[in-house]
DNA sequence: GTAGAATCTGAACAATGGTTCAGATTGTGG
DNA sequence: CCACAATCTGAACCATTGTTCAGATTCTAC
């Protein structure tokens, strides 16, 4: 009963959230404005009131949104059992798919200093935990021997992600190269500057993100 | 005569642009008003708009200063004679302390959306030609085989810039690593992921920007 | 059918921030 | 010393945006 009441609210909220997300994308992150919101889906600007306190509760909710995507995709590709290697190329093409195709709340992800507290400690929090997890797997790697010895996996796994997120600033839909592609290119060039035997080293050929999917 | 006018109207500006890369980091890029720059500057707000014609113009000049940086650290890594690898390991390095050391106006960079017409068109000019800069530097290596043969030439480039891009927003100075080593880490992993013989190269041991500096 | 809860409206309010400009101040050359 | 140019001031104006809330509408349970 009290789960379908918080779904019916989630499902409201996940509305306003693509709302949102449509605006970002079409007046930048900065310049969508509540009534930008409101307008977008043919609502009165106090009824998000309603469901959200205020904008930062709206910006902090597209964020965890999004974290929670890519959280998942690091669940996902840990419960490979694969090698490190194969595993980080994976997070990579995950974290790429999960920020241009799935996540409609990635323009927010990329606002790190548009959140106040309270919202900004516990989207820090999330962020830090997705970002461990990536630094787990390098370190992980580093360890067995797989990446090389002299790799400091915090640099690796900033390294990692800059590509990953900053692909949100240039990848549009329908644009020249497909985003799978992209993914895999990013995963192979950011993984082999990293194994210890790049040169037998090759990629995965299957996952769990649909890298062979239907745009080649 | 004539030069010496512009000198001055340019050192004033860039002392304008100065304070404003101080009100950037601080208060973050889109939250910094004109008068938060005239009162780190200690004058009128209204002695702004006489240096600039408006917001608009400032936040251009600041992104054009940081890209005219990053156009000449492309020079002089060209100038270098080296194959390609080494000059894009010293593009890597040269990036990321123009961004976080060299260019006050580095936070703009990063914004590629604040900017509206007339402005705009200019920006994404120097924008494209600095990428173009890079991006042949990748295709020179290709075609030489320095390069491995089955990357694309400007996925690989989008993958440098974007690690590269995004380190403004997490890297601090004082902070563990010391810029230069995070630089070196950076361009080791991105160039070491395309070159088409990763187990025999090694990275530059010296070149145009002091990356033995005394942060070691 | 009705009471009460849930949801929604949109004008008004307050705050913010870009910009203007009449007038003031400073600098410079004759 | 003075005219004129260059530079500067800061209050006021205007537009925008986040937010509020009294009241309206819709929904639901009895």
């Amino acid at each position: 009963m009290v789960q379908i009441v918080e779904s019916r609210v989630r499902d409201r909220r996940r509305e306003i959230l693509r709302a949102a997300s449509d605006v970002f994308r079409v007046r930048g992150f900065h310049a969508a404005g509540m009534r930008d919101i409101a307008r977008r889906l043919g609502i009165a600007v106090g009824k998000l009131y309603y469901w959200f306190e205020n904008k930062q509760e709206l910006l902090a909710f597209c964020q965890e949104d999004c974290l929670t995507a890519l959280l998942q995709t690091a669940d996902r590709a840990r419960e490979l059992d694969a090698d490190a290697p194969a595993c980080l190329w994976h997070l990579v093409v995950g974290h790429l798919l999960c920020l241009n195709e799935w996540s409609p709340g990635s323009l927010a992800h990329l606002e790190v200093e548009s959140l106040a507290e309270p919202h900004r400690a516990r989207i820090q929090a999330l962020r830090d935990r997705y970002e461990e997890r990536v630094r787990g797997v390098v370190a992980d790697g580093v360890r067995a021997g797989r990446f090389r010895h002299d790799i400091d996996p915090k640099v690796a796994t900033l390294c990692v992600l800059g590509s990953a997120n900053w692909s949100v600033k240039w990848f549009r839909p329908g644009g020249a190269l497909p985003l799978r592609r992209i993914a895999r290119a990013f995963a192979d060039q950011l993984v082999r500057g990293l194994v210890s035997n790049p040169e037998s080293w090759s990629p995965p050929t299957d996952g769990p993100f649909s890298v062979e999917a239907p745009d080649e």
